[in-house]
DNA sequence: GAAATCGACTGAAACGTTTCATTCGTTTCA
DNA sequence: TGAAACGAATGAAACGTTTCAGTCGATTTC
């Protein structure tokens, strides 16, 4: 691989010449920076990057740490950060926590989880990256796994409440009013909901969002159709079945999150109610499955991607100095039609 | 950051000796191994990673290239590499090529494709990594596009022909011969199978397992069992449809895809048959969703996450220049057993 | 008892850049 | 006309390691 001293010597001028000339900085005449560019070009010669980094202190690579790769919201998100990157000149490093387990339904951190986050920290990422983007697999607060980081960091599908870092999470609040007001639109005034565990934090502000709705639009809360399930496909069956032998039985069901929509689809099948003639059915989370079951679902889609990219533009100017807005953002879901929901029955 | 220097002025001696203590080179004294070790454990040094590169022209970085990380395989896949790479001290540096988009249901290039790849050989990965793992969305061979990486180069999900890459990827073949040699094994004899388009490679090796076990069955073969789709669910549909119409319709569907089985599933149904009571189903991929259609879809596993530290382990042995054992291998799949498959009816 | 060997340790160069401080010739301006 | 300012270019240090080629004293060998 040629250098810029070979490339010097080539142009007949100092290797100091050369990199003003690459790099738009110092004085060089406008003759000059042409030949050394055309040699440049010539050769082939790309600037050796571990030199530049160990000379500027700067990697101009961003840690991507994913909780879990495999959980269904990551690679699009991490493909959101890859974009944007890689136009902006950035390299990614990649590192897998992998430190959580299905316990039922939802997830469990792993014991050695914090010994993992520690080496990270330490060993792993230390003058490798310039900032982290650290991709959660839920809504939380992180603050006491990214504090530890030196490094800028902005968080992805969860947030911290520490100062060091950037949030850019899913508006689940929002997102769930909408999708109860649009049920409410269609006419449906039955409207029951499935909700997660009561100490889910999306669950929570989702059902913040379909109260707000409910109280704004005047409807009678009925208790009966306020179930709270466990995220599983089993518990939002069981639920819809209690809800579809009510004898006056919601004409609408709104379900915090796909898989329990699921066992609601099956549900309402069982209980010879068509949907979404009889019965409505929105999830939330726009699940890959959820196009494929019968009827197709309609959800509530996070955009990942651009949770992604708008978290990776956000730190990347962050680290160049640049203004940035805002120390985090909430992101509005689409509502994605498809066919699980009409107008209710007159 | 502390540097080797100042590690070298408390313990009082020079860097050559903290070097040698660090690196178990050289020739250092017990003692003075311990107390080098035990200053650099006190003030929590860290080798800069970047003068170490610069100076030894080894990054311990492996760039990850993939052809579309949201494909289904990928991410998995990816962890496996994380997951081999993080433990051997490597990191990993991702690139997400996102250069297919779909026409139908199979993939293809767009039309910047190898702007892209020649952009990120010459300027993304040089001197950045000290080898790549591409990994591929389908079979087939890649030698085109990994022949012109300068570093060494093993294909994930797809081979190459070229001399200077390892392949890693699934044994097709063998697969579909045991998942119908299963279907034999249940009584089943009239066994249709649908393909993909007949240029798909997979299809192709796929298919070739199927006709070896029936033959070897010395099985009739009733060439209206035999139809070929395009891998989409609605292919799938309309391919049951006409195999469930026959007056001796098959007992058993293999679909070479899952996505094509669904539609089986559907057209069944459709038909008033049931499964898998009246007709067995097989797929392949072990799409995510297969686990949630109704009845569960019995399909064939590619082992994606072994595949990818495979992968990930064999590079790292040939840059370490420790002995690999082939140029390459074929991974068999698992049968995963779920509810669309029975014994033949008598 | 001189030569050879050995173990412990070190000085300094090298990796490929960036950038501070400086030089040198030309132009501008009072 | 002389000083100041400026544009173009450069020498050399620095970033933090690794490693070649030694030095030096002690021990072994014949």
């Amino acid at each position: 691989m040629a250098t810029i001293k070979e490339i010097a010597e080539l142009a007949g001028v100092s290797t100091t010449t050369v990199s003003y000339a690459l790099n738009r900085s110092g004085s060089v005449s406008e003759s000059t920076r042409r030949k050394i560019l055309r040699i440049v070009e010539e050769i082939g010669y790309q600037p050796n990057k571990t030199a530049v980094s160990l000379r500027t202190s700067k990697t101009r690579t961003i840690g991507v740490v994913a909780e879990d790769l495999t959980v269904f919201v990551t690679p699009e998100i991490v493909d959101g950060i890859c974009e944007y990157a890689e136009q902006a000149g950035y390299h990614i490093i990649l590192d897998n926590l992998r430190v959580f387990h299905k316990v039922g339904n939802s997830f469990q951190a792993l014991s050695h989880y914090h010994d993992e986050i520690r080496q990270l920290t330490d060993a792993t990422l230390h003058d490798t990256v310039d900032g982290i983007l650290y991709v959660g697999i839920h809504c939380r607060d992180v603050a006491e796994i990214v504090s530890s980081f030196e490094r800028p960091v902005a968080c992805i599908y969860c947030y911290s409440s520490s100062a060091n870092a950037y949030s850019f999470f899913v508006d689940d609040e929002t997102a769930a009013f909408q999708a109860t007001e649009h049920l409410i639109r269609l006419g449906h005034r039955r409207i029951a909901v499935l909700t997660g565990p009561v100490d889910s934090l999306p669950s929570q502000s989702r059902l913040r969002g379909y109260q707000k709705a409910i109280l704004q639009n005047d409807i009678v809360i009925n208790p009966h159709y306020f179930q709270v399930g466990d995220w599983s496909q089993e518990s939002g069956y069981e639920l819809a079945k209690r809800l579809f032998s009510l004898r006056s039985h919601p004409t609408a069901v709104f379900s915090l999150n796909d898989y329990m929509a699921f066992g609601v689809l099956q549900a309402a099948k069982e209980a010879g109610l068509s949907v979404p003639e009889d019965v409505s059915v929105i999830g939330f989370d726009n699940q890959p499955v959820s196009r494929y079951c019968t009827p197709a679902l309609s959800t509530l889609a996070p955009p990942l991607r651009e949770l992604g990219s708008g978290a990776a533009a956000s730190l990347i100017a962050l680290l160049e100095g640049r203004a940035v807005p805002r120390k985090g953002k909430a992101f509005a879901c689409q509502y994605v039609e498809r066919q699980s929901v009409a107008k209710a029955r007159r």
